[in-house]
DNA sequence: ATCACTCTATGCGCAACCGCAAACTTTTGA
DNA sequence: TCAAAAGTTTGCGGTTGCGCATAGAGTGAT
């Protein structure tokens, strides 16, 4: 009936010093199911009936701000927890996930959270590690826009994005799923002029090479000097 | 040895259906400091060795930015716990605490937060509810800075601050604890003049009442049209 | 193969807001 | 009591980067 096997998710950083019992403690009520682009996991203000763990491909996650607008909040990568409200005792998603990928997620019922944060105290822990992590960072970005000029912010992201999902080759290291500029835009508190600009004149000056949906960094040092000072 | 009673904490939101056994298991190896303005709790990058939670008075946490400077990034009201990282499995703390009051606080060592998640997993459970509410926070305030302008930011951080450590009397609402505006214009990505500038334009208009590190908020409603619909 | 659609590029004007400067007020502390 | 320090007010000029418009390029559907 469930044909999960623990060697799925064994090796994600998450599970690290899990037993092989623990590990089958958490696929337990679990089923796994595929997402093309275009479809939605879940939504904001919609109830909390699962939480999920993504095994391949990406998601966006994304909030409504108040005037209507449909802004990125961030992406998520293989190997982490998504849509946790269940465990934060929240009984509706406080944003919105969809796939950006063609994604295999693994999916538990809602209620099954509390009984295994019984059974495998470990998974709670590292949950609640996790949740410090993401709070560290939401702080950072906080502290991005409040100080820093938009081009910094955005070569900021750009190596956020190639560090936690960026594949590498001869000619640099390209962020694995399609973005495009207005995404990154909405991330930084900048309009799409202003990236499509900045990524115009990044490209001529050889340090970002990038197409429709598509960017390659072919120089993160110079990358990198451009988050740290003014250019 | 331990003269912290359980009535001290009991009626805080946070260990409402605690039952008075897990009470008394909380404040097992605690001991209560007193802190005032001008001291510091702990420093950013320094060793972890407690966390707090505040009885009485505020705290201001600050982060430092990539280029040295100090910045606001939350104000901590009684009731709330503080320097968690020990819980998040951090070694060091990712933030300055220092008390804005004279302040209470309880204090626990570092190594106490393991076996007292074990013997009471409602309080693990209710610090993970917490972090879940500052992550919402966090997101929110990312998506104000990135869509909002100065002066709406201005006005939510007014009204969150009316909200969660305000002072109700006869003529308005009063922020319990001495704020300037150099300290606003740091959580809202301004500067010291454009609140300085705002903060009498409201004033004439009769919305708020400014002195030295004192605001009273004389009609949250105008304030809260002014924070959803340009003036 | 064609059309519709989405994403990208770039120019130009303008407003918001920062940066700097200088004066004023309140509080603290010797 | 007086001086020093900290916080606030206000003016003015200059940039940043947004808003808007328009054209072009790449992609998918029928």
């Amino acid at each position: 009936m469930n044909d999960i096997n623990r060697t799925l998710i064994a090796h994600f950083p998450i599970f690290e010093g899990f037993s092989a019992e623990e590990l089958d403690s958490i696929l337990k009520s679990v089923r796994s199911v595929r997402y093309a682009s275009g479809q939605m996991l879940f939504e904001q203000g919609g109830q909390a009936h699962s939480f999920f763990f993504l095994l391949h491909g990406h998601l966006r996650v994304t909030k409504m701000t108040s005037d209507g607008k449909q802004i990125g909040v961030r992406y998520i990568n293989p190997g982490e927890f998504c849509g946790i409200a269940p465990a934060l005792g929240a009984d509706r998603y406080p944003a919105t996930a969809a796939p950006v990928d063609d994604s295999i997620l693994l999916i538990w019922p809602a209620a099954s959270w509390l009984p295994l944060a019984e059974r495998v105290p470990k998974l709670a822990a590292r949950v609640m590690q996790m949740l410090g992590g993401r709070l560290q960072e939401a702080h950072e970005r906080v502290i991005e826009l409040a100080t820093q000029t938009a081009d910094r912010r955005i070569a900021n992201i750009l190596l956020d994005l190639i560090e936690k999902s960026g594949r590498t080759d001869a000619s640099g290291t390209e962020i694995r799923f399609p973005i495009s500029r207005q995404d990154i835009a909405e991330m930084t508190g900048t309009t799409l002029h202003t990236v499509s600009r900045l990524l115009s004149a990044w490209e001529e000056k050889g340090i970002v090479k990038s197409g429709r949906r598509r960017i390659v960094i072919t120089d993160k040092d110079a990358l990198r000097k451009m988050s740290e000072s003014r250019e």
